[in-house]
DNA sequence: TGTACATCAGTGAACGCGCGTTCACTGATGTAC
DNA sequence: TGTACATCAGTGAACGCGCGTTCACTGATGTAC
């Protein structure tokens, strides 16, 4: 017999079909159909289907997470103790992202969806097992952050964050759609490549912006210049 | 008899879980036991499932849009026929949102994490549904965008506006588990007013960024000071 | 080398369950004459 | 004013369906002696 596949065939599919419809709109028999393998495979192999769904996410997760360590330990090396530039951290973030082998041409777009969905669907079993797993990369690029815009308060800093986490799963995890809305609207094709390009200064200018923070008086916003 | 208030019991009860749980996580028997409602009341009064949906979000967007509609209005009327500024456009819709009259101090929170989910959750039918109902006021924002930054050429508008989306629906849709985890972690307690005024800021920085975009050639990224 | 047994990947069919929806029915209120 | 009928909100029970999971089983390969 030739070295099984059908585990490999089950993630390919499911992390398609995650992707494409999220969790609980996608049944096991549509992957093992997809996948072409017996509906009973998936228990037999990953035991849940909430395992699977850990499986998948782990299959991209962890090579990521090593990757991101390396882009990491480069920054720091090559800032010689003083902290790196905000710049420099979310470039790092994205290159890592976008220079990870790809299975398919989809692969970065998939990826980001499910980072996505993992984080705005209340699956707690899912949220539970990437804290447990990879709560080291995230830590250490908080603090990256934190040590990159000194200027801001703890509060600030907090809350442009998740304006920041926002804005990229948000997008990404719809980059195959809003492509096209583009490409049909100005007959303009872009990669994923394109749209982090655009995304870091975007975010960098937010994150660095003036505290200009006022809450107008009732009634006076609308007619102030 | 009493006026029944079954329509609004159940519409209050499916609001709720929606937000909380997602369209497919929720049943119409845990909104019929919440609502304290028989179960076929859900068909009876709004015909199906996805009826209901339709019917939770026409309740706050239709009075949403007629008050979006009224601070525009108001707004093009102060400038007297210059556009409007980025700042005073963003602040015209938050201040909209914000000032809604709430059903319940949870309110606001429960309106951002509905759009967010709209946004989200791949549910064609109500995507379908909010571009039939409510094209017209998104349209006219979307003009007063292209208005308040000429000096964007069209793509880059148009990824800066996706930017921008994906931070208030993303921020604001987790927004009680975010204040949540600030009220633990600093101690500080945070309203969605607060929220909204430090978002409107850091959207404003990243519309207006510099057009910094360059994609560092493979490998220099990270040793580039 | 041959036989007996163990392991393993995979299968086909069924399980019980919760789902959205339907249907015949009730009982209160409104309307016509 | 009384009676017959229509309308309407709501109900209780059941429907068929797709779901994740389980289980007894198969057949190929590996291992022990």
């Amino acid at each position: 017999m030739a070295q099984s596949d059908t585990v490999d065939r089950i993630l390919d599919a499911a992390e398609e079909l995650f992707a494409e419809r999220g969790f609980s709109e996608t049944s096991l028999r549509m992957i093992t159909s997809k996948a072409k393998v017996n509906l009973a495979a998936v228990n037999y192999h990953f035991g849940s289907k909430n395992a699977l769904i850990h499986a998948v996410f782990a299959r991209f997760l962890t090579p990521f997470s090593a990757t991101l360590e390396t882009a990491f330990d480069e920054l720091e090396d090559s800032c010689k103790g003083k902290p790196a530039s905000l710049n420099q951290t979310l470039w790092a973030l994205t290159e890592s992202a976008v220079r990870m082998p790809q299975r398919t041409d989809k692969g970065i777009s998939i990826f980001m969806r499910l980072l996505g969905l993992a984080y705005t669907q209340s699956q707690g079993h899912l949220r539970k097992f990437l804290e447990d797993e990879y709560s080291e990369p995230f830590s250490r690029f908080m603090r990256m952050l934190k040590e990159a815009t000194p200027q801001l308060s703890a509060v600030d800093r907090y809350w442009r964050i998740q304006f920041m986490l926002g804005a990229t799963a948000f997008t990404m995890s719809s980059s195959d759609a809003l492509i096209e809305i583009l490409e049909n609207k100005i007959g303009v094709d872009t990669t994923v490549q394109e749209i982090a390009a655009r995304l870091v200064p975007f975010l960098a200018a937010g994150m660095q912006a003036r505290d200009a923070m006022l809450i107008p008086p009732p009634g006076s916003m609308v007619s102030i210049a």
